[in-house]
Formats: structure tokens, C-alpha cells, sequence
RNA sequence: CGGGACGUGGCGCAGCCUGGUCAGCGCGCGUGCCUUGGGAGCACGAGGUCGGCGGUUCAAAUCCGCCCGUCCCGACCA
């Protein structure tokens, strides 16, 4: 194409509103523009990008046998409330009415349409397993959108949805959308890892995330250092540390020390010239089946998730100073567990310990030799922290290490949860009615778009991988005044385009600095610069973007070495 | 929603504390000349109800109040 017949609005300076690399780069490199928060534009360029990317999602998932539909964006509300999930989705969940006052919804995700639809035309055994999915829009009226299309509130996902006969196909079924996943990330040019993941909202038994590595990323994933075990750090298992021996009966008594003002961790530290680790902290939680307390080292962070599904709760949330006040008797930084009386739920670290410090429940108090489960017994004792760096491993007991990662696929073994909301059933072989063994599994279309930009960028712009770049290769003409030059360029352009490359002439009356700048910032992997002295020599230039070399091939080869170097790029 | 920052031609910003002479700079845009291997130069020119509403004042971009919008940090997720 003619780079003046195509709208890339460029951008010399950073805009203000943008923080993150890959936001900032979208813009820059006129892909993108907002329209509201959450809420952007996709220009000729950014949309050839998300067209990459869709191509090779649809590839693997035919692939694997996955068959794509289309659903609508628009919902009832019915199907929702059938499942249980209008009431639960929330805020995020954008409902709105139609002309008859019809409650609606627009479609986060589709467990309801797509179990709908299947209940309504799927009956027997022999038409499973059944694998759909779709590349569309979804809208989620996220709390806080931010960093461009990483956390957009509409954005471009692919979503499928499989149907089994029984537990073991479905796991069949997720190990085939496990290796399509794999081959998707791997095909788009991106450093991933996959971590085991909490089910969240969504549901079901079994989950794991595909995490592009990114230091911007929002996820921070735990991953041995010696085993492949890796997870998301809201799923990651900590060690149960060695058991102590039953406290005996008598022994010393914990005793109560004044110490006002001192509350926080590292202050009592100080105070009692003791480790964070020789402390105890009490959190105070509501949750909608009243307020617990939640009992962990000085030295360790909770991990809610773990909290919530060991309560079984959706609602969790630290209690403000006030309450702390009323339930406790005391301020922040005095909560203990002796006498509390609350339901205890104590970290298994937390039982370990011969003796703690802990709060008194009294402000300006602490007491000292506190004995776990002897001066007091937890309701349940659990893994209810968040890995460090170093911990051990869960399954070879090496070392963890911390991670940040840009989540860009989700895989879950779903269950009947849905089927049986729904009463989504076929007929198994021997007659009778069963609910569909469900998966779901989700890719963020849009966000792979920007997560390919974090991991592929420098400080002139991006750096697409082959598989995504907008345009393959970039053709520069030094003059576009000088006849020679011009008829090159042009010459040259319809051979690479006839023979199937993706080839973008920079026919532009700019300076030859402007064009470099432009090729840098939109990434494109290939320049080929065609001037008076290498023409002079019947040679061009052709500079990769990534690694910056520079050869010159002969005018008659060129079209060759490019496209044996695409197809390099592009298969490996 | 809690905490922080911000809103001035298309973009990036200054001016605001200390109200008046303050609507300005750079980039971009248009025209002409000139230039052509890393965002050139000169000249002329177009473009802004200073986010909105209300208040204080002789006078408001500037002070006060409310509202709207945006971004960053935390609770949600592809």
C-alpha cells in the first residue's frame, strides 16, 4: 500500500495520558485513539495488527477442531438470571433496557448464550464432544480501565466453549485447548509461561493463565526455579513449615507489655528488638457472613483469594478503623487473638511458632509469649499467604521465584456448573439424561496486540514480531523527485507485492529522516531504503528492525531475500 | 469507591501562588521558497467561549463552590 493514501497519524511526543509502553507506542505509532476511557479506535494499522493476531486464533483453533460462531453482544437478562449470575456479576456487568423496558446486558462473556443455544440444539451423546468459539466484542465497565488496550473496558476476545460427555473427555478436550494455546502464543512471537490460576467468578475446578512476561504486567506469577511449576501468587501454594511440638500445658504465661504507639509490624519489631517473624498480625475482615479474623506472620502478606475460598465468601474486605475499634476493643495495631472473639483463622505458618508477639486488643498493649493453641485455637488453620521469593516449592521443594506477567489467556475446566444452572442435558448412550462436562477458554485478542508491544519495543518505537507486524516490510525511496529513484521504488514495490508481500511504500514528500523515524516508531520489521548510490551500484538496502543490521542485496535478489527472510521470520 | 495528579488551538507545555498590559511558546497544519541518508531552514498564514456551570470583583485562565472528564496507586479480569 501507499503510505499516503493511508491515515497514520504519528506522534513526535509521548501523549500526556498515557503511561504504559505499549499505550504509548499504540498512539504514537497512529494504531489507536481513544474515544473514552476504557473505550479506543482502531486506525488502518492497529486494526491490520488485530487482524494478525485474530487470523492465527482462528488457524489453531480449527485446528483443534474447535468450530467458531458468532454471538450476539446484546443479552437478555433471563439467562442471566437463570445462572444465578445478574445478581452476582456487579457493577462490572453493563445493563441497560431496550424500548419495551426489557432488562439487557452487554455481554462480558458468554456462558449463558452459548449453553443456551446448546441446550436448545444439541441432545444426544453422538453430537458431542461439541467445541464453539467466537472472536468478538465484549464490554466489561471495569473499575479502573488503564494502560490502553491492556485493561480496556471493550475490547476483542476470543471465547469458546466446549461440551463433553463426561469428566475424562473434558479433559481431553482441555488438554487439546491447552496445546492450541500454546501454539497461538508461541505463533504470535510472545515469552509466555503458564501458571495454575484461581477459578475466580467464572467458575469451575480447574484453571491455568497464559502470562506474557512483562515487567508492566498486573499478574506477578510464582515459578520454580528448578521444576516447571508455576502459578498465578493468588494461587501459589506455600509450604506448611515444619509442625512443633504440642505446646505443653504449663510453661511460661504470655505477659502484657505497654507499648503505645507502637503498631505496625516493623514497629513492634523494633520495640521487642524481635524478627517480623516472631509476630503475629490479626486482620480484621468483613465478610457477608459477618467478620472474621485472619492470623498471619509479621513477615507474611495474606493472600485473600485463599481467604475467600476457604470461607467460601465473595465479599471480603479489611475493616475500617471504627469497626476494628468496636469488634476488638482496641485501635488498629493492637488486634490480637487471646480473648478475641471472633472466628479465628490462623496461616499454618502462624502454628508453628513455640511463642509470638501479638496485640492485646487493648491500645497501647502487647503481649509476649503468646503460645498458638495453647492462649489460643484458631477455627481453621490454612495456607492463607502469599508466596515470597524463595520459597520453597510446592512439588520439588526448590526455589520460587516472583514474575509479572500481562494475563492473555485463561483455560477452565468449567464442570456442569452452568449445564445444571441452565439444564443443559443430552442423552448418554444407555438413554439417560446427563449435564454437559463444561470448559470454557478465553484469549484477550486485543491485549495481545499490546502485550506484544511491551515485550517488543526500544527507544525509537516498536518492534513487531513477522507473525503481527501491520506490514512486512517498509520501502523507503531516499528522493522521490529524482526520476531513477522514483521508478525504482515503484518498480520494486509491484514486484514485492505480486509476489505476496506485505510491502508499504513510503511515497511521501518527506525528508529521508521523517521516513526512518516513522519506519522505527511503526515497527515494521523490514526497511528496504532504495537511493541514488546504492541504486548507482544496483544494489538496495534492506535494515531489520530488531537487530538493526544492514546488507545490501542486488535490485534482481531482492524480492528472494526478502521473502526467504519473512518466511524464516514467520515459520522458523 | 478510597488515595494522588491533572484539564489552556490537533499534540506537548508555560502562565495561575502575587486577578488588569495575558491569551503565549515548541511541534503539527496551510501557502511559497529552499532542502533531500536519521524528525532541516526562512517567510507569511489559519486555528483557542483557557473542561462546564455558578459565585466573588470595577475586572477572572488566575480566587471560591459545584459538576463533568482524564490519568496514576489500591479492591476486578482476557
Amino acid at each position: 500500500m501507499l503510505y499516503s493514501r493511508l491515515l497514520i497519524p504519528t506522534l513526535k511526543e509521548n501523549p500526556a495520558e498515557a503511561e504504559a509502553v505499549s499505550h504509548r507506542l499504540l498512539l504514537r505509532a497512529g494504531m489507536i485513539r481513544k474515544l473514552a476511557s476504557g473505550i479506543y479506535n482502531y486506525l488502518p494499522l492497529g486494526l491490520r495488527v488485530l487482524r494478525k493476531v485474530e487470523a492465527i486464533v482462528r488457524e489453531e483453533m480449527n485446528r483443534a477442531g474447535a468450530l467458531e460462531v458468532l454471538l450476539p453482544a446484546v443479552q437478555p437478562a433471563e439467562l442471566w438470571l437463570e445462572s444465578g449470575r445478574w445478581q452476582v456479576y456487579g457493577k462490572e456487568l453493563l445493563r441497560f433496557k431496550d424500548r419495551h423496558q426489557r432488562d439487557c446486558c452487554f455481554g462480558p462473556t458468554h456462558e449463558e448464550v452459548i449453553t443456551d443455544l446448546v441446550r436448545r440444539e444439541v441432545h444426544s451423546y453422538r453430537q458431542l464432544p461439541l467445541n464453539l468459539y467466537q472472536i468478538q466484542v465484549k464490554f466489561r465497565d471495569e473499575i479502573r480501565p488503564r494502560f490502553g488496550l491492556i485493561r480496556g473496558r471493550e475490547f476483542i476476545m476470543k471465547d469458546g466453549y466446549s461440551f463433553d460427555v463426561d469428566e475424562a473427555q473434558a479433559e481431553v478436550t482441555y488438554q487439546a485447548m491447552y496445546e492450541a494455546y500454546s501454539r497461538i502464543f508461541r505463533r504470535c512471537g510472545l515469552d509466555f509461561k503458564v501458571v495454575e490460576a484461581d477459578t475466580g467468578p467464572i467458575g469451575g475446578s480447574f484453571s491455568h493463565e497464559f502470562m506474557v512476561l512483562a515487567d508492566t504486567g498486573e499478574d506477578t506469577l510464582a515459578s520454580c526455579t528448578a521444576c516447571d511449576y508455576a502459578a498465578n501468587l493468588e494461587k501459589a501454594e506455600a509450604v506448611a513449615p515444619n509442625p512443633r511440638p504440642a505446646p505443653a500445658a504449663g510453661g511460661e504465661p504470655y505477659q502484657e507489655v505497654a507499648t503505645p504507639g507502637v503498631r505496625t509490624v516493623e514497629e513492634v519489631a523494633a520495640f521487642f528488638r524481635a524478627a517480623p517473624a516472631e509476630i503475629v498480625k490479626t486482620l480484621i475482615y468483613e465478610t457477608e457472613q459477618g467478620p472474621v479474623a485472619v492470623l498471619l506472620r509479621g513477615d507474611h502478606e495474606v493472600n485473600e483469594v485463599k481467604v475467600k475460598n476457604l470461607l467460601g465468601v465473595t465479599d471480603l474486605y479489611l475493616a475500617g478503623p471504627a469497626r476494628v475499634e468496636e469488634l476488638t476493643g482496641a485501635e488498629v495495631g493492637f488486634s490480637g487473638p487471646v480473648g478475641l472473639r471472633l472466628p479465628l483463622y490462623a496461616d499454618q505458618a502462624v502454628m508453628s511458632l513455640a511463642a509470638c508477639i501479638t496485640g492485646a486488643n487493648r491500645s497501647g498493649c502487647h503481649l509476649a509469649g503468646v503460645v498458638p493453641g495453647r492462649d489460643f485455637q484458631p477455627f481453621r488453620v490454612a495456607d492463607l499467604r502469599q508466596v515470597t521469593e524463595n520459597d520453597p516449592c510446592p512439588r520439588c521443594g526448590g526455589r520460587l521465584t516472583l514474575l509479572k506477567g500481562i494475563e492473555v489467556g485463561h483455560i477452565f475446566k468449567l464442570g456442569t456448573k452452568y449445564s445444571q444452572a441452565l439444564k443443559a442435558t443430552f442423552l448418554d448412550a444407555n438413554g439417560e439424561e446427563r449435564f454437559f462436562f463444561m470448559g470454557c477458554y478465553g484469549i484477550g485478542v486485543s491485549r495481545i496486540v499490546a502485550a506484544a508491544i511491551e515485550q517488543g519495543h526500544d527507544a525509537d518505537g516498536i518492534i513487531w514480531p513477522m507473525a503481527l507486524a501491520p506490514f512486512q516490510v517498509m520501502l523507503i525511496p531516499i528522493s522521490l523527485e529524482e526520476e531513477a529513484t522514483r521508478g525504482a521504488a515503484f518498480r520494486v514495490y509491484e514486484e514485492l507485492a505480486a509476489a505476496g508481500v506485505e510491502v508499504l511504500l513510503d511515497d511521501r514528500d518527506e525528508r529521508p529522516g521523517v521516513k526512518f523515524k516513522d519506519c522505527d516508531l511503526l515497527g515494521i520489521p523490514l526497511r528496504v531504503v532504495l537511493g541514488p548510490k546504492t541504486l548507482a551500484q544496483g544494489r538496495a538496502e534492506i535494515r531489520h528492525r530488531r537487530t538493526r543490521d544492514i546488507t545490501f542485496v542486488e535490485l534482481d535478489k531482492l524480492k528472494d531475500v526478502l521473502t526467504a527472510q519473512i518466511a524464516q521470520e514467520l515459520h522458523g
